[in-house]
DNA sequence: TATGAATGAGTATTCATTCAT
DNA sequence: GATGAATGAATACTCATTCAT
């Protein structure tokens, strides 16, 4: 078999992920204009027209790892939402639990999450998006009490996606906090405020 | 007085001040690889020489730009120290005025915030020094007693930041609300938290 | 018969020809350049490989139709030399065939003769080739009396030949004239001219 | 002056005639896609971005070598329309003039001939315009009794474009014939015939 | 007979930057 | 203080062509 080393050779759907994988790191830590394709199929042992063999164009592949992300996230809020009717004490862990689901996710996609949730011009409209979700399901919410009535639920959600993304940034990615400390943490501290609490 | 009528009266001050202002308006809604500086001395009336007469390079301006906005915000947190030792019942008031300072800053001056708070590798920095001056300002207190002596104010003071982020964005910049109103919103719920208040 | 069962049944020489009338109908209508072999192969429903078991490369299979062109009309024309010797009123007629036979072998080729006599580079030598052809005919009529003995019969030739190539595509191509009635209209004015007959 | 050989320098305008004069050669002879910018600049004695200082692109400096033919081309059959209503004998010495002017541009712009009478797809939009003016012309001499009236105008027009385009190539440009010699022949053929005048 | 996968070599275009005046 | 003219250095992208199977 093979001989003479055909690089890995093998399916061409292994040049076209590889070439993805090093595109996401590259973009992730270099911006969209620092990268170049012929760093990228460098990186990758290939040459440049292998790369036009699975993209379009420079463009096409950083929207192909943006709409990966994009759909990870959706997929993830779409399956956490907050189901109403249960009872009041599960709240807190109800909803530290939706967030931890996508620290997680940003976790285990660092690159990805880097480019469709910070650096890319998208990344406004995918924040737009999860606010939009968050704020639906607080709302849901308040009917049942929980919630003080006169919370501007549209703030609140903006303030988590706020927060999301700078303990994204500063406490998970370099590891100095976990998904779901991180989680438990920002769903304390906004559940209960940060007065002591005196009589 | 000008002799030898120089072309629209412009002091060589003149040029270089009006080059800066476009480039805050045109870093902040281009970004720095979409913004060519063929297009600012083309907005600013003069030629390509004239740029390099003012600003050693494209980077050169930037930063400087960069450097307005870090000086006008150290500036304005440097005065809002929290002061110890100032009763109670004053804390939510004093949090919220310095507060509504960094709003107010980051209105009346959109496109350098832009760059410099939200486009700029920088802002990554500046964001981080931010927050570490919060970060003090809250520790201060705690020895008073405002605060839950659990709070981990590391942790709180990001959340501070990346709300002030996103509200800046969101609400701040879309005129949906004043800097008053946002950091008095932003103060209500951390301090007290989301829950409705039940014996 | 075909074991092993060939993918659509092409055998090899069908490939090659599918192949051959796809390019003829490209190269004319869209000229070398912006001919892609890729293209090809895929209107053909093969991949590129087999284009090269074909033929040796671009550059070769439009030669070959243009050969196919070039061969078709000294074909052509060989066949219709004027046989001398024939009687005066005759001649008329003998020249319309002559000129029809090329009007509908060109009409019957649009492709080929699109690639091979107008697109190109090697229509001029054909032209070329034609006209001498034309002036050889003509000439040996001047012996005979038939014209003024004072005519250039090259100028004649190129001019003949100038009228084909313009009327074949303006009024054969359109359809808007068959052959036999360009060809006439063509003879019936050379030889008279346009002059109303006056004594 | 001017010491260390700034090229030629002088102004921007002598560089931008020089591309463009330089563009006309490589075209008129190589075609579009074999002529390279890369060469016209090389030798033009400028770099690659001068070529785009003057020029929007490849296609753009074309474009203005075959508008300037066509605006030539238009300027001059626009001129020399026929005039109706001169006595009959000056009609062949009228219509050799206009030709020999269209002859005579040729030759003296056979660059910009051969870009847009020639090669250029425009070049069969240009042929015909020229057709139909050349038909309008004719068209008024048969009011007036010159030409036989069933003569198919259209017809006739572009049995004459063809004859200047094929004389162009084959007798003009080679310096075989002059502009008036081969519009007079065309002119002596077409309008008396080929026949010699037995009565 | 046919192909999946890959590439060598080129080519237009862009942009920040700089002389000489 | 200002400019007309020019350039060095990149960079994305294309296309005919070819292995190895």
């Amino acid at each position: 078999m093979s001989k003479r080393g055909r690089k890995k050779g093998a399916s061409g759907e292994q040049s076209r992920a590889l070439l993805l994988a090093i595109a996401a790191e590259e973009f992730a830590h270099k911006g969209y204009y620092e990268t170049k394709i012929s760093t990228l199929v460098q990186k990758a042992g290939v040459t440049q027209p292998t790369f036009y063999l699975y993209f379009k164009c420079k463009e096409a592949i950083y929207q192909e790892l943006i709409d990966l992300f994009s759909k990870g996230l959706s997929d993830l809020t779409n399956k956490s939402r907050l189901e109403p009717g249960i009872d009041f004490n599960s709240l807190p862990s109800r909803i530290t639990k939706g967030l931890t689901g996508i620290f997680t996710f940003f976790s285990e996609n660092q690159n990805l999450t880097r480019i469709g949730f910070f650096n890319s011009v998208e990344a406004e409209e995918i924040k737009k998006q999860l606010a939009i979700q968050i704020k639906e399901n607080l709302i849901s919410e308040v009917d049942n009490g929980y919630f003080q009535t006169e919370l501007d639920m549209s703030l609140i959600a903006e303030i988590l996606v706020g927060t999301i993304e700078r303990l994204t940034l500063t406490k998970l990615f370099p590891g100095i906090k976990g998904p779901e400390e991180i989680a438990s943490g920002i769903v304390h501290l906004l559940l209960n405020g940060m007065l002591s609490k005196r009589e």
